[in-house]
DNA sequence: CCGGACGCTAACCCAGAGGTTAGCGCTTTC
DNA sequence: GAAAGCGCTAACCTCTGGGTTAGCGTCCGG
């Protein structure tokens, strides 16, 4: 037996428990998951639709977020039971809901960035 | 040389790029950083404080964590050449504008929270 | 003169997120 | 009959965030 393991995985669920903030970040923390969600704002999507809209993402990554997302009921997965398979994902009134806060994280977000970079501006620029 | 470093540092530097989103989370998304804002949303606090009022943080981590939020400025590290030494840590206005959002994030957090475990308590008394 | 408060830093370790490559089973198109 | 579209899965590797332990330099209280 190997050490009770990991204080790191208690941790998180600790925090998670505690801080509904904490909790939020696991289920959209991602590196793909808010640009998933910004695809599927816009409408369902196929599979590979997703795949061709998102560049650089694989395809293991792109399941292993998508389940995760519908774990966390964000999203449904539709598989229409047809010769060319196809399903197509589409967010859960649950995910829907998701919208303003990522409106809101992405206008913060700009605003940070612009914040700083004068910042970093005015340090190169300061001769 | 190693194979041209990390497609995953990469990507990483790519969406923060494009999408602010990324870029917010990248900045807040520390396993501690909810935590040690909420608390200094209440007052500039001092390191020991800090310490003893998030159960579970070690020292390392409590310091990378504060010098990631300083780099962003959303933090000040106050230091008073003081005979036991001072240090206090303080929001930048920048911080502070991260009010909203994480209250935002915070009740997201519950109503996400709540619905979810909701239907996992239908699925259990489902009998 | 011993220990503790204070605010750290250094050295090390490990689990898990994310990436790479290959392949499957079915179908349509050339 | 070869190749490509579709929606995946399996096996493997790498890097990094977070955790553990130890210690430092200055001071004060007992």
């Amino acid at each position: 037996m190997r050490k009770e393991n990991s204080t790191n995985a208690i941790n998180e669920r600790i925090l998670n428990g505690l801080c509904q903030t904490a909790h939020t970040l696991s289920v959209i923390g991602g590196r793909w998951k808010p640009t998933i969600l910004w695809r599927l704002l816009e409408g369902k999507m196929r599979y590979h639709e997703l795949k061709k809209s998102i560049s650089g993402i694989s395809e293991r990554v792109l399941v292993l977020q998508l389940r995760e997302l519908e774990n966390d009921q964000l999203i449904t997965r539709i598989v229409y039971p047809e010769v060319p398979p196809r399903v197509e994902y589409e967010l859960t009134p649950l995910g829907r809901s998701l919208e303003s806060l990522l409106e809101h994280m992405c206008s913060w977000g700009e605003m940070h960035r612009d914040a700083t970079r004068q910042a970093g501006e005015l340090a190169v620029s300061k001769n």
